[in-house]
DNA sequence: AACTCACTCTCAACCACAGCTCGAT
DNA sequence: TTATCGAGCTGTGGTTGAGAGTGAG
């Protein structure tokens, strides 16, 4: 500790949230992410107590401290007496869980201190941590805390424990980068955050609100949120297919009520983005900026068909190996710049090569990640193909099959001729049919 | 099983004529 | 080259009958 937490800048900070790239004390940590269902989601940990800049992904236990990735590899080198040191995995959570909540997920507090009143309790209690009801609506039934492969506590309604197990060097956890350079300590009155940005900040709205949809970890980009895509509904499609639509072509038919459920928050995703393109310009810093438009590459997806050779054209997803990709992915950074972006720095040799695989697995797995979302968006592209022809083909058929008048005039004609038993007559002779009176003349 | 019959259904033909096409002047 | 003329062709709807299809005896 020792440095300012990011939102209010009055009480010490101690979790670090990946999302933002923010440090925060405990009672703005859930003052913010409780703001909405998305900041609910964003991963935060504690921070490092070394650099106090970074996320703190270990726990050692004779230090008693928690360290980030870069810090615990200076404190831990194989070289010094310290690589000894029993090290535990720090989860990360999401959510607003309450300090006892945050005490189970975080064990190594109470195994420090077994003695009588939890240990967690006093050590968050040190924190002042707001326990208003306004600011704390963590609902265990909703915001339960997921613990995924990537080491993520999941924590449901009766708060199930990771103990985390010691650590080793060849089980290095997946921690993702930060999206933006970290040269600078936290705290700092960097404006270049676009998120502090004073002229973005406006009472009643969350700066979360303007950024949950950047990370692209954070968008379900599962075909059923086409719309959420794309920003249009298929109902044509839908009435064209007898109510089968893309949905009987991807079994999805039963769509849960759920997903209907979810158009506020697909709103509320959508007017945030429009928020941040308006934002965007206002933020003159090159390093806001560049963060900005990296996130808004990965998160938002939307291709143009001004192109006259027809090639779908997603803006920052080409099928093709670039330096932008390189850029719009969370290993840019260190692929291109040859360093983390955690990392202070240093020179380049001193640069664990674990650290650089490391990098390189997170950029292909988001890389992989990446041609799911790339196959997904050509196989609605093909069902909309699809779903064209298949309009074509019953406007054909209905043309074909129905019988179509050419010309008006010589219907009209014929809606007013006599006829005799159907046929024609000159006029002026008997009839047995008259179209206007529908009488029979003899 | 094969055949006949009754019934239903489909569809082309029929009619007059206004309007269109196209070659001839 | 343009305009005019006229023969021939087209298409319009209600009815009819031929033919196909189907099922029962």
């Amino acid at each position: 500790m020792g440095y300012i937490c990011d939102f209010c800048g009055d009480q010490p900070s101690l979790v670090y949230c990946r999302s933002d790239a923010a440090c925060l004390c405990l009672s703005c940590d859930r003052n913010v992410h409780s703001a909405n269902a998305l900041s609910k989601r964003h991963s935060r940990t504690l921070l490092c107590e070394r650099c106090n800049s970074q996320p703190a992904f270990v726990r050692c236990a004779e230090e008693k401290v928690s360290l980030c990735q870069n810090c615990d590899w200076m404190g831990h080198d194989a070289s010094t007496s310290n690589s000894t040191h029993k090290r535990q995995t720090i989860n990360s959570y999401s959510g607003c869980p309450s300090s006892g909540e945050l005490c189970s997920i975080w064990s190594f507090f109470s195994q420090s201190d077994s003695a009588g009143e939890s240990a967690c309790e006093q050590e968050l209690g040190l924190m002042s941590i707001s326990e208003n009801i306004e600011s704390t609506s963590w609902d265990p039934t909703v915001n339960t805390i997921s613990h995924n492969s990537a080491g993520v506590a999941e924590v449901n309604g009766d708060c199930n424990v990771d103990k985390g197990s010691g650590w080793t060097r060849t089980s290095i956890p997946e921690h993702r980068p930060a999206p933006q350079l970290l040269d600078q300590p936290a705290g700092s009155t960097d404006t270049s955050l676009p998120k502090f940005c004073p002229q973005t900040k406006c009472p009643g709205l969350s700066e979360d609100d303007l950024y949950d949809d950047f990370n692209i970890d954070e968008v379900d980009l599962n075909l059923e949120n086409y719309e959420e895509l794309f920003g249009v509904t298929l109902n044509h499609s839908e009435e064209l297919l007898e109510n089968g639509g893309i949905d009987s072509l991807f079994g999805t038919k039963d769509m849960s009520a759920a997903d209907s459920t979810c158009q506020g928050a697909v709103a509320a995703k959508g007017s945030s983005i429009g928020l941040v393109n308006a934002i965007q310009p206002a933020c003159s810093n090159a390093a806001s900026a560049d963060s900005v438009m990296s996130n808004k590459t990965d998160s938002i997806l939307y291709f143009t068909t001004k192109h006259a050779h027809s090639s779908l054209s997603f803006s920052g997803l080409t099928g093709e190996s670039s330096a932008g990709d390189y850029q719009d992915c969370g290993a840019s950074s260190m692929l291109l710049m040859g360093e983390p972006p955690w990392c202070p720095p240093c020179t380049e040799s001193s640069i664990p090569s674990a650290t650089r695989s490391d990098a390189v697995m997170r950029y292909k797995e988001k890389k992989k990640t990446r041609n799911i979302i790339i196959y997904k968006l050509c196989v609605f592209v093909a069902i909309l193909v699809i779903e064209g022809a298949c309009l074509i083909a019953v406007l054909a058929s209905k043309e074909r099959f129905e019988k179509r008048v050419r010309y008006a005039s010589r219907k009209a004609r014929a809606d007013v001729r006599k006829r005799v038993k159907g046929r024609f007559v000159k006029a002026g002779d008997a009839y047995d049919y008259d179209p206007l009176n529908q009488t029979r003349s003899c």
